[in-house]
DNA sequence: TAGATTGTTAATCGATTAACAATC
DNA sequence: TAGATTGTTAATCGATTAACAATC
């Protein structure tokens, strides 16, 4: 464990639900909102959202609240998403479909600008204005590119050869929706979304009988 | 807090992820399986392997592992997977059509029977062999059928308004993708999936230089 | 048998919640 | 001013990890 730990994973997980509010306060024209809005908006405990808040630097001022320009920018500059940030997105199946179809990327920093498969079928073609190439052009285009990430959206078969073109050709950070851990070397990040994870804790709840609370 | 949990939701989220691992020794026709090896094959600790297959019930055999069979059955079981579930699909957009055309659902014992929306040029059609309704038709749809949940996959703008019409209907479970907060009824279970946390995460683990863990 | 693995109890760690003084 | 809110320290809670006897 190289470097320790600084902010809690849950809490840099809120944060960007926070932006959707603050964000929203700002287009009303606010120009301050307290943790105690923020909180009664997602159904969370202003203190948590206080804490939470406190990671960013961002300061607020007793019965106002925190100035929403400031606190947009602190998150974004916490999160990394003031700095551009250039991806592929690697398997055009329906959900790598939808992920290229999706506006909020380009906002929070990340811009998808080419994207790869291997049925001849999808090669050649454009998905909502993006360039689908063959997988084997992957090493072409990143020479050309400095690449940041790697949104992976293959079947959970192809995802550990996709995840090697992904880092043969120098990407070191893999976002990863396919139903399979890869394995990659020590210095790439991969990051796993898992559907079915958020699926089984609502089954067990509607088992469960119906707990009241909106689960995370 | 009317029922004490049992169960943690962090052991719950795991649970589909052994699924996979366990179901491929299946498929190689392994009879057992040991916590150790999916502990390998997620990266994780063989002791959390083992305390989260504990409150499925299933028993292991010292030197073998856990029977294979039993152990796919204890978790589908555990989950409420065993028990068939009807669905619908509100909001037939980019990612709205991804899940309608993601196979593993009717594995996991979820059918999604229908999908609505409120774009003249998407009702009526036909998405992955799910028919579209226009959105007012929902409640004549759940008179007809016993539905357990809906999936919603709205703009973030509609959700709030499709969730209660998915309220009215009587659908008592929501698995909420639209990019906000819905409120509802006690009664009402809501699952929150949001896309941008992980993305948060990724993009905090790449500025801060790498740490080398797969991480959720 | 020897040794790998289970299952359980205890210890640690991290995240949430409570309490409250400081502030405007 | 009175009172809502911040920011911080302490307490609780839940989840992970360690340790180890029991088992085959």
């Amino acid at each position: 464990v190289a470097s320790r730990r600084l902010v809690g994973r849950a809490t840099i997980r809120r944060l960007p639900s926070y932006l959707n509010v603050i964000e929203a306060a700002h287009q009303e024209g606010q120009e301050y909102i307290s943790g105690t809005v923020i909180a009664e908006a997602l159904a969370l405990e202003s203190i948590q959202v206080r804490k939470d808040i406190a990671i960013t630097g961002v300061v607020g001022r007793p019965r106002l609240g925190f100035p929403v320009v400031s606190l947009i920018e602190g998150i974004y500059r916490f999160l990394g998403w003031d700095r551009n940030k250039q991806g592929v997105l690697v398997g055009v199946g329906n959900l790598g479909s939808a992920l290229l179809g999706y506006g909020g990327f380009a906002q929070r920093g990340l811009s998808l600008v080419a994207a790869f498969d291997v049925d001849p079928k999808r090669v050649g073609g454009d998905v909502h204005g993006v360039r689908v190439h063959h997988l084997d052009e992957l090493p072409a285009i990143c020479a050309e590119r400095d690449l940041d990430l790697a949104v992976l959206t293959v079947p959970a078969d192809a995802a550990q050869e996709a995840a090697e073109a992904i880092t043969d050709a120098g990407i070191r950070a893999i976002w990863n929706f396919a139903n399979a851990q890869v394995h990659v070397p020590a210095n790439v990040l991969v990051q796993r979304e898992d559907l079915s994870s958020g699926y089984a804790l609502l089954s067990v709840r509607m088992g469960a009988g119906g707990l009241a609370d909106e689960g995370r």
